[in-house]
RNA sequence: GCGGACGUGGCGAAAUCGGUAGACGCUGGGGUCUUAAACACCCUUUCCUUUGGAGUACGGGUUCAAGUCCCGUCGUCCGCACCA
């Protein structure tokens, strides 16, 4: 007999089946809802979703082990660009391409044996789910959550679509490499923006979240409070005798030098249409790119438009009006008043265009000076205030902005505002593969809402891929419909939906995954929270903001309860799983030697042989190491070998992510076809802890597997023991309390690192007990039990050989005997003058006088002392004794 | 530029309250078993000028005691970024 997952784990996840033990039930039990961020059905699964299901896993058989009901759901986040983008490019249906690839993904995970209940999965691309995501569209559109506006976007003119700015490659659209032109079309929003104070506020709740995310969505929050005033202007054309500004620095109000608009601005827009200089100068200003780099390196460029206004609180001061290439349109009002002495970017507009540069403070103890840049003051400076409002306190930072505001406020001009950056959320896309949006539009009536009744509005099947565009737009038969309100003829909305409306709400469909309404009332009040969700750090932002939006955007429309407007009471995000890759971008080759270009495209981690020079690695082929007869555990030979075949050297480079691009991929399938899933599972807990990124490399896998084989022969072993009873039984039961202590702590802290080294430990102490075979046997149990969320396999078969009950999946979770957590004497370290000298071993109750005496008896002591006292004794009981000499 | 996180052996890392720095694992070295190997098991692996000394990026500080707290410097990583 020995260890032998291939045969085990396919036998135990059969039984768990059987015995349906992973179906979430409302029962009396409290409940426990764990969540791992669902999958793109790309077609395969990689590490790192092992890594991510895994740890939902071990939570979810942990905590059902606990006693609570748990669900611990999976599905398919299946709408998107990929699944078109293999239609057009290999022809074939989204449809089919989808729903094979989630076959194959569901078949590669079923092996790792999760815990999951199945019985609720389902993709975003059925029916079942967007149909009832659309009626949620309809309530939300009525409840005034939904909107239509004009907005301006990427647009593709050769592939006819809207593209997101990540598409966006140098100005040009990253499949046709066509020009990408700034269009204004009508689209659909979520009105976010109104819950952004509600959003930001609630982040202070979410504590169980990382700090970093609460931190995250707080800047793309982005709260600012400034002054909103309107200037009054000379030269203006009709109906813009007015121009608003916003600014968070209304206490800089008296260096204001000129006013700039946006080229979106009305204004601008007014001008453009009867000045053909202005209309040049804005076509400019909408041409310039959307890239960090772009943006970075872009003049400030402004159009004076021969307009002034007055400044508010001197009418005889008028400054100029410029069209600005870098204020945007979508923040504040679209214009803003420039104070270049203390804004960077304003003095260099003013340089640039000769304008003053009135200072309104200096540094404390400073002159008046000609500037070279703008005075931006430290928060810890003090500053002298040449030009200060009438009868205000000199103050500075944030207590002069408000004081500004209110000072403004009272002599009239303008009024204090609160602005956020979050924009509303478009959710149009010109694409066929999402989530019709339910609406007609109708000439006679305007746009409809789809009747409920006629809902899913299903998408058509019979649709190519041939011409560019999106295919709805060109079917007539799904396209052109009767109006709902007034029976005439009229066209459906042949848009469809963002693909993070249907990951917005997923995690509340779980609740009741095949209801024929969005969510149950009862359902949804019993399992929601998720209690724990779990994912990557790049869904920090979108989705989930969009899905604390939505959730409140379901309890307005009546889907939630009022507890859930949260979703996530906890959230983990996970590191990646790394590994080495094989850096064929360098052709090592000895002095003098001839290089040739490399060719190997089979220098995938299975295929290798890695070795060291020196301080370098190196990856050869294995098939041609083998079929070459090279001792493949002999460095030297394998170096001998690679310096004869020049064109095989390939240098390891550092650990990165997996990816295809870099041909660093290991395969979770070929993992457990070599290992078993116990053993994937094992090390993707193990080394790293679970929010950084962990290695994958050979020899962990290895030793890992090697691990597992050796609990699996201690079980055989101690099954099978006849051996008495000793006196190190009772030591082993207190290292068996202690294991389940720290086991338990590591589980529970997300530090699954250290719940494995504690098992690693335990392995070693008990294997090298001299216990007898019942309290081995005990001990071997209660790791079985410790053992079952990480490698639940292993743990059955373990189980089974100790004669366990039943399933270990089914048993309760160990309890530590406190009283053995506790032992009878302690060890102190003796430290002399901080650095540990000796030790000594003391009752654990010993007084502390006590203690004192037996330290001063220390043979070391006595050394260092020299027959002097010492100046102070400390001793912290339990811990450690300070001698100060 | 703004915001955040982090810096510990050859490597991944532990050290929960300020209290024995390096648990656990990998790699490397040595050994037992074997004709030999594989497997398995055992020992060893922070550094040095080793009766001892130094050491948690660097420089200071607080303390009986600092990886942990405070001040400063350097470095790495991440997020946002023409946001008025």
């Amino acid at each position: 007999m020995t260890y032998d997952p291939a045969v085990t784990e396919a036998r135990w996840q059969a039984a768990w089946d059987t015995a349906g033990v992973f179906t979430a039930k409302r029962d009396a039990r409290p409940k426990y809802y764990v969540l791992e961020m669902f999958p793109y059905p790309s077609g395969r699964i990689h590490m790192g979703h092992v890594r991510n299901y895994t740890m939902g896993d071990v939570i979810a058989r942990y905590k059902a082990s606990c006693g609570f009901s748990v669900l611990h759901p999976m599905g398919w986040d299946a709408f998107g660009m990929p699944a078109e983008n293999a239609a057009i490019e290999r022809g074939g249906h989204p449809k089919d391409w989808t729903y094979s690839n989630i076959a194959d993904m569901r078949a590669q995970m079923k092996p790792l044996g999760l815990s999951i209940d199945w019985s609720r999965e389902f993709a975003t691309c059925d029916p079942e789910y967007y149909g009832q995501q659309q009626a949620m569209f309809l309530d939300m559109l009525a409840a005034g959550l939904v909107y239509r506006k004009a907005a301006v976007v990427n647009w593709d003119p050769v592939d006819m679509t809207v593209l997101a700015n990540e598409q966006v490659i140098d100005g040009r659209g990253w499949r046709s490499g066509a020009l990408v032109e700034r269009r204004e079309l009508t689209q659909w929003f979520f009105r976010i923006s109104e819950y952004s104070g509600e959003l930001l506020a609630a982040l202070d709740g979410l504590t169980d979240w990382p700090e970093k995310v609460r931190v995250m969505q707080a800047n793309w929050i982005g709260k600012s409070r400034g002054l909103q005033f309107a200037f009054s202007t000379v030269d203006a054309p009709e109906g813009f005798d007015r121009l608003e500004v916003y600014t968070t620095r209304p206490d800089t109000l008296l260096g204001a030098s000129f006013a700039a608009i946006s080229a979106d601005h009305p204004l601008a827009k007014h001008l453009e249409r009867h000045d053909p200089a202005v209309a040049a100068f804005v076509a400019e200003c909408r041409r310039g790119g959307t890239s960090a780099e772009a943006i970075e390196t872009a003049e400030k460029m402004g159009y004076d438009t021969g307009i002034r206004v007055r400044h508010p609180f001197d009418a005889a001061v008028e400054l100029p009006v410029y069209v600005a290439n870098f204020v945007l349109m979508d923040y504040g009002t679209g214009a803003i008043f420039g104070c270049p002495a203390h804004d960077q970017r304003d003095f260099e507009f003013a340089t640039k265009y000769a304008l003053p540069i009135p200072p309104v403070f200096v540094a404390e103890g400073g002159e008046e000076a000609a500037l070279t840049e703008a005075y931006v003051p430290m928060k810890s400076d003090r500053v002298r205030y040449l030009r200060s409002f009438a009868g205000l306190p000199v103050q500075t930072g944030d207590e002069a902005v408000t004081s500004a505001i209110t000072f403004c406020e009272e002599k009239g001009v303008g009024r204090g505002v609160t602005n956020y950056r979050l924009r509303d959320w478009g959710l149009s896309r010109q694409r066929y593969w999402g989530c019709p949006i339910p609406v007609v539009h109708c000439p006679t009536c305007g746009v409809v809402p789809e009747a409920k009744a006629n809902l899913p509005v299903r998408l058509p099947d019979d649709v190519t891929f041939d011409k560019p565009g999106n295919p709805l737009d060109r079917h007539p038969t799904w396209r052109d419909v009767a109006c709902p309100k007034c029976g005439g003829a009229a066209r459906r909305e042949t848009d469809t939906m963002d693909t993070f409306v249907d990951s917005s709400w997923y995690y509340a469909r779980f609740t009741a995954p095949h209801a024929l309404t969005p969510t149950v009332a009862e359902d949804a009040a019993y399992w929601m929270n998720v209690d724990q969700y779990i994912g990557g750090v790049e869904h920090a932002i979108l989705h989930l903001l969009y899905s604390r939006f939505f959730a409140r955007a379901m309890h307005k429309t009546g889907h939630l309860p009022a507890k859930a407007i949260e979703p996530f009471n906890a959230l983990f995000t996970q590191g990646m799983v790394t590994h080495e890759f094989y850096d064929r971008s360098v052709n090592l080759t000895a002095p003098g030697e001839a290089t040739e270009p490399m060719r190997y495209e089979h220098f995938l981690p299975e295929n290798v042989v890695t070795f060291t020079v020196g301080d370098e690695r190196f990856a050869l082929l294995k098939k041609e190491v083998r079929d070459a007869g090279v001792d493949e555990s002999n460095p030297g030979a394998l170096q001998s070998f690679m310096i004869e075949g020049r064109n095989r050297r390939v240098r390891i480079g550092p650990s990165i992510k997996m990816s295809k691009s870099k041909k660093n991929v290991v395969d979770p399938d070929s993992i457990i076809a070599r290992y078993g899933a116990d053993t994937a599972r094992w090390f993707v807990m193990s080394d790293s802890p679970a929010e950084r990124d962990v290695e994958w490399t050979a020899s962990g896998a290895e030793a890992a597997s090697k691990h597992l084989a050796r609990v699996w022969r201690l079980a055989d072993e101690i099954a099978q023991s006849v051996a008495p009873a000793t006196d190190d039984d009772a030591v082993l039961a207190r290292a068996t309390a202690k294991a389940i202590a720290e086991v338990t702590a590591g589980i529970e802290g997300f530090a699954f690192n250290k719940a494995v080294a504690k098992l690693y430990e335990f392995t070693n102490t008990l294997m090298r007990s001299g216990a007898g075979g019942d309290a081995k046997r005990r001990a071997m149990v209660v790791m079985a039990q410790l053992l079952s969320p990480i490698v639940p396999h292993l743990a059955e078969d373990v189980w089974g050989m100790l004669g366990g009950a039943g399933l270990v999946t089914q048993a309760a979770w160990p309890l530590a005997d406190p009283a053995l957590l506790v032992e009878d004497s302690v060890t102190l370290p003796i430290q002399i003058n901080g650095k540990r000298r000796a030790e000594i071993t003391v009752p654990k109750d010993m007084p502390a006088a006590e203690v004192e005496k037996r330290v001063l008896a220390d043979d070391a002591v006595i050394k260092a002392l020299a027959g002097l006292a010492p100046k102070k004794l400390i001793v912290v009981p339990g811990r450690i004794v300070n001698v100060v000499i």
